[in-house]
DNA sequence: TTAATTTGTTAGTCTAATCTAACTTTATTA
DNA sequence: TAATAAAGTTAGATTAGACTAACAAATTAA
């Protein structure tokens, strides 16, 4: 049996060293807010469960028996979100923290009728990959908005930051995956970009376009 | 900020003082199946906290604020079965182990939006009344159906016992909440019972028809 | 009304998950 | 390369929630 605690250490492990290899003590404390000593004993309990390889000042990695774990943990909640803005109408910027107890739950037959609900979607409310029952996760080529030139025509198809104030801030500008837009401009001196979305046009700071992903179209 | 175990000691007590006037350690025990030493020492603190009334070797009375609390988690258990059925189509002898979880999802708005999806529903899959958010539980008296008699056309209208078990075997004889039947015949020897409910006729041990709740049409 | 049974409490132990303080190892920088 | 800083570990404490064993109170039966 894996524990409420355990799940979100493997979640955010397996979210961890897909942007990085192999994983230090020090980046899943900060990500689980979690102080280092406590992670330092929880990894060696985890080696002794077979879930990571880890020896003492040495990086974290998953095995494959934890990367499954994780990635159904990551299937939970990425399916959730889905299912709170589809089926439940409730906003992107919301559904996060409510997955991040949801994803907990123990019930193949809720999460099955959620992905049944949904049709099996291949992609959660903030563009990212939901891995298959089978623990299969297709992790598509991600481009910042901030990487973009003037004259390119976008799609927003995901964000960096799922934080419902990152998310607050970027509806109150009218941006949502699925959105499409033409880069305007691009200001030299700090890189803040303007973007035309239908009848809007915003001006974005480096710091949001970088945390905006998008596909070329 | 109340605990997932909280919510259990507390939802459970409520159901107990519904049936007992005063609720004793034992009976919590039981409820609970968690030894009674554990149970003293949660009603201290309990005590502590105000949800309850207690001293050593007296019955336990919840106090407002716990009654409140413990309400609004049987208001998320039963209006999550509810949804876990009527939206997502759930079987109902399925549902009670997943409200058992996501009762103790904190979110106002997931709740919230459950309820706006189902039209403010007032009884669960199971014919229970669901509190409302404001606190309060109409009790409808309960008649079982062991209780009628001959020729007399019942409706049924909930169960005592959620379990799957139970549950499971009740679909095997066709009966559910709304189904309509008449008492055909009450064996005198064992006080067994043939009930006709459109074309089937199925005969119930007492120990099934006690558990059985009917309303008189 | 005494004895037996049931119910309840106290005291002490255990595990999971957290923390702080102190120390050690590794990496960086002067 | 030696000093300093950053990262990581060890040791020990704490809290919540569970347990068992032993004892005490209350209830029931003889
Ligand atoms: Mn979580
Ligand atoms: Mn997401
Ligand atoms: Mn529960
Ligand atoms: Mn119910």
């Amino acid at each position: 049996m894996i524990t409420f605690t355990e799940e979100n250490y493997l979640k955010n492990l397996l979210l961890l060293s897909m942007e990085h290899e192999g994983v230090s003590v020090l980046m899943l404390s900060k990500k689980l807010g979690i102080k280092m000593p406590t992670v330092t004993s929880m990894m060696k309990k985890f080696a002794v469960k077979g879930f990571v390889n880890f020896s003492p000042y040495k990086q974290i990695t998953l095995t494959a028996s934890g990367k499954s774990e994780a990635l159904l943990v990551l299937r939970k909640h990425r399916l959730t979100e889905t299912f709170l803005t589809r089926v439940m109408g409730i906003g992107w910027e919301e559904v996060h923290s409510i997955a991040e107890q949801i994803e907990h739950i123990q019930s193949p037959l809720f999460f099955g009728k959620m992905d049944e609900m949904l049709h099996y979607p291949e992609t959660d409310p903030h563009g990212e990959p939901i891995p298959t029952k089978e623990g299969v996760l297709i992790q598509q080529p991600k481009m910042r908005l901030s990487a973009c030139r003037v004259g390119e025509t976008v799609r927003l198809t995901g964000v960096n930051d799922s934080s419902k104030e990152f998310l607050t801030f970027l509806n109150s500008k009218g941006l949502k995956p699925g959105v499409r837009g033409k880069i305007e401009h691009v200001e030299p001196y700090d890189s803040s970009l303007t973007i035309i979305c239908g009848d809007r046009k915003e001006v974005l700071s480096k710091t949001i376009a970088d945390k905006v992903l998008v596909e070329l179209m």
